[in-house]
RNA sequence: CGGGGUAUAGCUCAGCCUGGUAGAGCGCUUGCUUUGGGAGCAAGAAGUCGGGAGUUCGAAUCUCUCUGCCCCGACCA
């Protein structure tokens, strides 16, 4: 991608209305533009975080068995009727009415629409377990928005729906999403840790949140410091491994972690001093069983081995993609910038060329991108008519993990320079082998994760 | 929803108290000079001063009202 023929509206002053780091970030780096209170649109560069985003939960969604669908904004006010909540939900849900004044509401969530449609087309114990998410924008009309698309008020969730014949099965999907979590979290560059928490209206008696530690957090936290040094689970997990996947659900639970509506102060004394983190945290995910509290009312039953019906044990799981953005921002930024960990980054690598209309550098530099491009790597070619410091500031502050420098000098002596985002290390390497390394550092980045 | 603030150019803001017909920096356009960490000089474009009503010869400025946005609190899978 040709900057000068990009959309990147950066700016070198920081808007008033933002209050945390990523807020301005996002406004200053040019992802997103706020539209309303609590409402934003994402700009190219931000869409294309938000894609990474998406696509790395969706991957470890899929890799538990989990299934994609697509449903709708609009909800029918019935549906809420059935399960009792379209009273009970409040001011918080947005309801509108169509030309026939019907009542129909921007979904905040979707539990009783996917019990629908489970209750409709699943009949037998055959067709469980079963776990059905989506990616769809939400609307909660938060009495107060803040800091961004942390609290907004339309925002991105991917809300998964599990459902299975009894607690026990249950108890292993959730187990399922529970270290899908956890490798989605570090594959997005985050340290996650899972907490007990609350259960709030949705109900139900197991659930966790999974916090990341940051100043500007909205949640008060306390946790065992190990937790921030522990491994994730690795690729090669076999999430049919019903013993496997407790033992690791048990060891990330084995050590006190809780948010403040949850804390136990006796307990998080018992933990040595100098092991004691009392943060703030941002939630990132969270997950719960809630066992029949909507397939009763809402009859969601199949046939058992014996023929007799069973109401389905259910469980729900979300992540929200546009706050994980912000709250990689929030882990990952310094004076001058994001820093994007490889896997989000809106580009993997960049070249910046210093002096366009040089036949020479432009030439360079065209074979350069195209060695990047031919090998996978996104690429941003900075082709801009600017000069040196305004191209390295924008790179900085967009945070391009790998940029690759090519300036006259280095041209005429055959060489130009890596510099690498996160520590800022610079190298000089020859011409005809550093789009080779920055190939290699791209690849291992991805790798890592 | 209570309390507080704020609204002037794309962004950050001054001007308002004490009414006299619109300003700065950054950004943008053009030209020249520059060219390895947000350059310099010159010329230029750009604003219904959030909306409405009122007072006045005259309102960005004073009064009333509405709206948007921000902050604190309560609220928040």
């Amino acid at each position: 991608m040709r900057l000068s023929r990009y959309f990147l509206p950066v700016l070198k002053e920081t808007p008033k209305e933002a209050e945390i780091v990523s807020h301005q970030l996002m406004l200053r780096a040019g992802l997103i533009r706020q539209e309303s209170s609590g409402i934003y649109a994402w700009l190219p560069l931000g869409l294309r975080v938000l894609k990474k985003v998406n696509q790395i939960i969706r991957e470890e969604q899929d890799r538990t068995g989990a299934l994609e669908l697509l449903m709708p904004t609009i909800q029918s006010a019935e549906l809420w009727r059935e399960s009792g909540r379209y009273e009970a939900y409040g001011k918080e849900m947005l309801r509108i009415a169509d030309r026939h004044d019907r009542e129909m509401l921007f979904g905040p969530t979707n539990e009783e629409m996917v019990t629908s449609i489970f209750r409709t087309h699943a009949k037998s114990y055959r067709d469980l377990p079963l776990n059905l998410y989506h990616i769809q924008w939400k609307f909660r009309d938060e009495v107060r928005p803040r800091f961004g698309v942390m609290r907004s008020r339309e925002f991105l969730m991917k809300d998964a729906y599990s459902f299975d014949l009894d607690k026990a099965a249950a108890r292993h999907s959730y187990n399922k999403m529970f270290v899908s979590y956890l490798r989605t979290f570090a594959r997005l560059g985050l340290k996650s840790i899972p907490m007990q928490a609350d259960t709030g209206p949705i109900g139900g008696d197991l659930s966790h949140e999974f916090i990341i530690l940051a100043d500007t957090g909205e949640s008060e936290v306390f946790c065992h410091k190990d937790y921030l040094d522990f491994t994730p689970p690795p690729i090669t997990t076999n999430f049919d491994d019903v013993a496997g996947l407790q033992a690791t659900v048990d060891r990330w639970t084995s050590l006190y972690a809780a948010t403040s509506e949850k804390h136990d102060a006796a307990a998080y004394d018992a933990i040595a001093t100098d092991k004691r983190v009392s943060a703030r945290g941002i939630e990132v995910g969270h997950i719960f069983y809630f066992g029949t509290k909507y397939s009763d009312p809402m009859k969601a039953q199949v046939q058992g081995p014996d023929g007799k019906p069973v109401t389905v044990h259910m469980g729900s799981y979300g992540i929200g993609p546009s706050r994980v953005v912000a709250g990689i921002i929030e882990a990952s930024h310094d004076k001058d910038g994001i820093v994007w960990p490889v896997t989000v980054a809106p580009f993997e690598a960049a070249v910046v060329n210093l002096k366009v209309g040089d036949p020479d550098t432009d030439k360079v530099c065209a074979e350069m991108v195209g060695k990047l491009e031919a090998a996978g790597i996104d690429v941003l070619y900075d082709d801009r008519d600017e000069r040196a410091g305004a191209k390295f500031a924008t790179m900085d502050l967009i945070g391009i993990p790998y940029q690759l420098i090519v300036g006259p000098k280095g041209v005429k002596s055959g060489e130009a320079e890596i510099k690498v985002r996160r520590g800022g290390d610079r190298r000089t390497r020859p011409l005809d082998t550093v789009a080779d390394e920055v190939i290699v550092l791209v690849t291992q980045a991805r790798k890592l994760a």
